[in-house]
DNA sequence: CTGTTAGCGCATTCAG
DNA sequence: CTGAATGCGCTAACAG
C-alpha cells in the first residue's frame, strides 16, 4: 500500500509519481514550456485531477520570479466619485483575469505601498490611478523597474506608460458641438475644487480643453468648480447665471451632479432644453439612465481600464517601450441639448 | 574584495553575510519570534538597510506557509451602492494593513476565484461582500477551511463567522422612533427589486424587521422596493400616495434615492417634514451632506470592515470559533422628521 | 542568546 | 520527447 499522505495537499511530486513520470514533465504540462506527447499529458492531466492538485503560488513564484499578480493603486479621496472609481477596478480585475493575473489592491494613503509591494516581490506589475500632475508617486514607481502604467497624464511620466480618456478632446467637442448649435455663452461647470487644486489631471485637462477651444472659438468662457452636493450646486448656478445672465449652455463634468442638476436648473428659472443646453462628460450609465438622457460625451472606464492592464502585460512580455494612450471621444445626443434661442 | 552581486536584490544571505551573523538570526530579526540581543539586533538592522534589503514574500510564504494576503470578495452588481461598497473596501484594506496583510481583489463574478486563491494559497483567510440568503458561495467557502468571515447573514452560516450592520434592528428603531412621534402610516421605501429577489441579506432584513415592528405596534405596513433612479423613484411614490393617501412616515432604505427624494416628494405636493416624515437608513457620508440632513441611522460601513478583518484574523491567529457579529444601530436625528400632523 | 541545516514546492537547466 | 538534479530565498526545527 502507498504510504500517502492525507492532510496535506497534494503536491507536484504526488502527481508525478501518480502519473509515473518526472516532476518536470508535470510542470512543463503546465506551462507548456515544452513539447509534451499528447499520451503522457492525458495521463498527466487526469492524475492532476484525481488528486486536486493546483499548484502552490508561492513556490511557482519563487521558483520562476513571477508573482501572477497586479498591483492597482485607488485614489480614497473625497472628491473623486466612487462610481467612476469602481468602474475602473471592475474593468483592471476583469481584464487582468483574462491574463490568468490576480489584483492587489493598495489604497493610495497607503504610504510606501508601492515600494513594499515591489521590492518584495508581490506584483510584477502595477496600475496607478487619479494621477495628479506632478504626482510624487510617479516618481517613487518611475525608480522600481516594474512594468507600470498610469491612469493620467503627469507633467513628467518618467519614462512610464500613460493611458486616459481625452478629456481635453471631450471638452473641446463639447464647446464645437454647442458651438454648431448656435450657443455662444458657455459655462463649465467642473470637477470639485478639491480636484483642480491638486491637479488631479482629468480635471485639469478637462478644462484647459475647455478654455482652450473657447479661446480658439472667439467664446469667452466661463467656469466654475463644483462639488457634488447640491449645497455647491447651488451656488455655482447662483454665480453663473447672475455674473453671466446670457448663458445659454452648460458642460457639466462631474457625474455627481447630475441627479439633481436638473431640479436645480428649473429652481433657477431655467428649463432643459429651451434655456440651457447641457453636454455632459460622464460614464455612461449615470447619464444614460435619467428620466430625460443627456446629451453626453461617456468616459470609457471599462476601456481605459482593459487597455491599462493591456499595456502592463505589453511591457511584461515583450518588453515594449513606454506609450501615451488616449481614448477619443464620442458624443453622444440626448434630449438636453436644441439650438441655441436667437440673441434678445 | 568582496565578490558582491551587482544586479539582483539583496538576500537574506547578503544580510547575514554583511552583519557577520547567520541567517536565522536575520529571520528571528524580522519576525520577532525568539529573543535577540540589542547590539545584533542593530547590526542586522542597519545591514539591511544598508543593502536596502526586503525579503521575497514568496519565498517567505513558501517556507512559512502564510502569505500575508487577505482575499476580498466584492459585488459588482448593478442593484448594489457603488459607494457603501467602496466604504467597505476601504474599510477592509485599512484594517488588514494594520494587520500587516494586503488585499487581493476577487470580483464576485469570478466563478472560482474563492477555490483557485485558497488552493494556491494565494491567502491567508477571506471576507465576502454581499452575502444572499441562500447563497452559493458560502458553502465553497466553508469547504475550503481558511478562515473566512461573510459580511452578512445567510440562512445557514455553514460554520463561518459573519458580522453586519443589524438593519432589522435599524429598520425597527426607525419605526419606533417613528411611532413615537405619534406616526401610524408609514411607508417603507426599501431596495431594489433585484436584491430582494436575490435575498441580498440587508434588504431582507431591513424590510422584514419594518415588518415584524410594525405588526408589534398595530401598524399596517406599506413596503415598496425601488431602483435608485428618479424613474423608479415617481413610479414607488406614486403607489403610496396613491393607495395609501394618509402616509405621514416614510422609512427610506436606499442611499441613491436621496439627493432626488426632496424633490419628488414637493412633486407629490408634500413638504418635508411636515407632510411626511423621513427616517433614513444610508451612510452617515451621503445622509449628512444635504442641504437639510436627513434623520438617519448610520451604516456604520467602516466599522463592519475592521470587525471582519479583526474576526479573519482571530481565526487565524487564536483559532478562535466562528462568531456572529450585528452592529447596533444608532439613529441620528436630523431636519426630516417631527411629530405627526393629527389626523383629519 | 546564536548558528547550522533541512526542507517548503516548483521551474529549469543539463543529460539523455 | 522525457528524467534527474540544482536552486529560488526563507523559516523553523535542532543543536549548541
Amino acid at each position: 500500500m502507498k504510504n500517502r499522505k492525507t492532510s496535506t495537499a497534494a503536491t507536484i511530486i504526488d502527481v508525478a509519481r501518480e502519473a509515473g513520470v518526472s516532476t518536470s514533465t508535470v510542470s512543463y504540462v503546465m506551462s507548456g514550456n515544452r513539447p509534451i506527447s499528447k499520451e503522457t499529458r492525458e495521463v498527466v492531466e487526469s492524475a492532476m485531477q484525481r488528486l486536486r492538485y493546483s499548484p502552490r503560488s508561492s513556490a511557482r513564484a519563487l521558483a520562476s520570479s513571477r508573482s501572477d499578480v497586479l498591483g492597482l493603486v485607488v485614489p480614497l479621496r473625497a472628491d473623486v466619485n466612487v462610481g467612476v472609481v469602481m468602474q475602473f477596478v471592475t474593468a483592471v480585475v476583469t481584464t487582468a483575469r483574462t491574463f490568468d493575473k490576480d489584483v492587489l489592491l493598495l489604497t493610495q494613503d497607503d504610504a510606501g505601498g508601492i515600494s513594499r509591494v515591489t521590492s518584495q516581490s508581490m506584483v510584477d506589475g502595477l496600475v496607478m490611478m487619479d494621477i495628479e500632475a506632478n504626482d510624487p508617486r510617479v516618481e517613487v514607481l518611475a525608480a522600481r523597474d516594474k512594468p507600470a502604467v498610469l491612469i493620467g497624464m503627469p507633467d513628467d511620466p518618467r519614462g512610464l506608460s500613460c493611458v486616459d480618456f481625452d478629456f481635453a478632446g471631450a471638452a473641446r467637442l463639447a464647446v464645437q458641438h454647442l458651438a454648431a448649435l448656435g450657443h455662444r455663452r458657455i459655462a463649465f461647470l467642473g470637477s470639485p475644487p478639491a480636484s483642480l487644486q491638486r491637479h488631479a489631471t482629468y480635471a485639469d485637462r478637462a478644462l484647459n480643453g475647455f478654455l482652450e477651444t473657447c479661446s480658439s472659438h472667439g467664446i469667452s468662457p466661463i467656469s466654475v468648480a463644483c462639488e457634488a452636493n447640491s449645497r455647491s450646486l447651488v451656488q455655482a448656478l447662483d454665480s453663473i447665471f447672475s455674473e453671466h445672465e446670457a448663458v445659454t449652455a452648460l458642460i457639466v463634468h462631474n457625474e455627481g451632479l447630475l441627479p439633481i442638476l436638473g431640479e436645480n436648473l428649473s429652481q433657477h428659472g431655467r428649463s432643459l432644453p429651451e434655456d440651457v443646453s447641457v453636454v455632459t462628460i460622464a460614464p455612461l450609465e449615470v447619464a444614460g439612465s435619467a428620466v430625460r438622457p443627456w446629451t453626453v460625451i461617456a468616459i470609457p472606464a471599462m476601456e481605459v481600464g482593459r487597455a491599462a492592464v493591456e499595456m502592463v502585460m505589453d511591457r511584461m512580455d515583450l518588453a515594449k517601450p513606454a506609450e501615451l494612450r488616449l481614448i477619443a471621444p464620442v458624443l453622444t445626443e440626448g434630449e438636453t441639448t436644441c439650438v441655441a434661442a436667437p440673441q434678445g
